[in-house]
DNA sequence: CGCCTTCGATCGTTATAACAAACAACGAAG
DNA sequence: CTTCGTTGTTTGTTATAACGATCGAAGGCG
């Protein structure tokens, strides 16, 4: 259900799920409001036009989420460096070869999916588990962006090398180098992705879109 | 429902709350659930035993939320100093100077509510609504630590110190000053709290409590 | 006397039906 | 032709009953 079925203003309703998956409203309610609670989705104003909806993203606000992220990603990495052993990092060492194995193929999908495992695996080792459950919000609350972008989506070697930098800091004990890695990789990542959903038009951007903005009326 | 009616570790069964306030399951379950999406409330083990329950808070994870809060209050106070203007700290002036009478007059309750407001207000002049959602979020999850230490709090002028100091940065525009004393702020006041609370022995400190842990078994 | 099984009570979860709000389409009056 | 009221449909919410899981106590067996 989280796996980008849905797009941003894409209405969901109960009944429509509940029939999908053989069940009753009520889970499927649960389920929904749950994932509002953690703004995930959005409440669309009842009665007819009711149901959830994923929230349309904007470039401020994912600016601003993507400050948010520096901010605890830092901090997360930070904590890593001054309390990891070194025995801790072989995970991290492997996974990061796997990555660069992979930008060499241009294997997206299985890439994503390493590279959210080594930023997590990483900030594991802040034993933050508080911060370690806001930021998985924080990147669950990017996501609508990210899978829309995703088949458009370039593999960079600059991230590997902001990782790569990462890791050496945390092998290092230098909390600061390693924040300012991640805080990098993150500003990074992020100017290269609103480009892209810029020019795609994912991304409402009423002030300075460099295309008159039909689209953001609807 | 929130007014520190629970104590950490005290159950809330559905059926109880139902009952007392004169409705059907459904709503209470849909409330507790969204508290315990949000952190607020742990969902205890199911069955005879079941029931949500307030969770129980210890040093060091009452310490990972103190950190929380300076990155995230922190960042906020510094980019409300960037982008306030001079006729939005009229209210902060206010209440300001609300508060310093109040802690004159040892006037407790009136005087936390105030100190909630200020903070809450000077973090919206940084026009971040996610972050500011965040901060209410950790705010929720300290506040049980905070109901129960209230009687014997004791209104300290240092903390208003710190609230000037933060409001002339915001003054001078300068966000890294701004920063500084919030941070202070939370530091300052999170260890005045962990000594009550720890005295009391409402937060669990199994490693280094200055006492012998009887209490804690339980 | 101790341990394991079994039964019963408790409590969250699910299903289903009735309810309420809200939007849209239609029709009548101006 | 426009505008306002009405009605019908859609959709989340609430109530109620049945379900399932789990914990504790009682009773049988070693």
């Amino acid at each position: 259900m989280l796996g980008g079925r849905f797009g941003p203003g894409e209405r969901i309703l109960l009944r429509e799920v509940a029939a999908e998956l053989g069940i009753s409203l009520t889970p499927v309610r649960d389920a929904v409001n749950r994932l509002i609670a953690e703004h995930v989705l959005e409440r669309g104003s009842s009665g007819q036009g009711g149901g959830a909806v994923v929230p349309r993203m904007d470039v401020v606000r994912f600016d601003e989420l993507l400050t948010i992220r520096c901010d605890l990603e830092g901090r997360a990495a930070a904590r890593a460096a001054e309390r990891c052993a070194s025995g801790d990092l072989g995970v991290l060492d492997e996974l990061l070869a796997e990555m660069k194995a992979l930008i060499r193929d241009q294997n997206l999908n299985v890439y994503l999916d390493l590279h959210r495992r080594f930023h997590f695996e990483l900030y594991a080792l802040a034993r933050m588990p508080i911060l370690e459950g806001l930021i998985e919000n924080i990147w669950l609350r990017c996501g609508p962006v990210l899978t829309y972008v995703i088949p458009d989506y370039v593999l960079l070697e600059k991230g590997s090398d902001l990782h790569t930098a990462a890791l050496s800091a945390l092998r290092a004990g230098d909390a600061d180098a390693a924040a300012t890695a991640i805080r990098q990789d993150i500003r990074e990542a992020g100017r290269y992705i609103v480009g892209l959903a810029d020019a795609a038009g994912l991304i409402e951007n009423p002030a300075v879109s460099h295309r008159p903005q039909a689209h953001a009326a609807s």
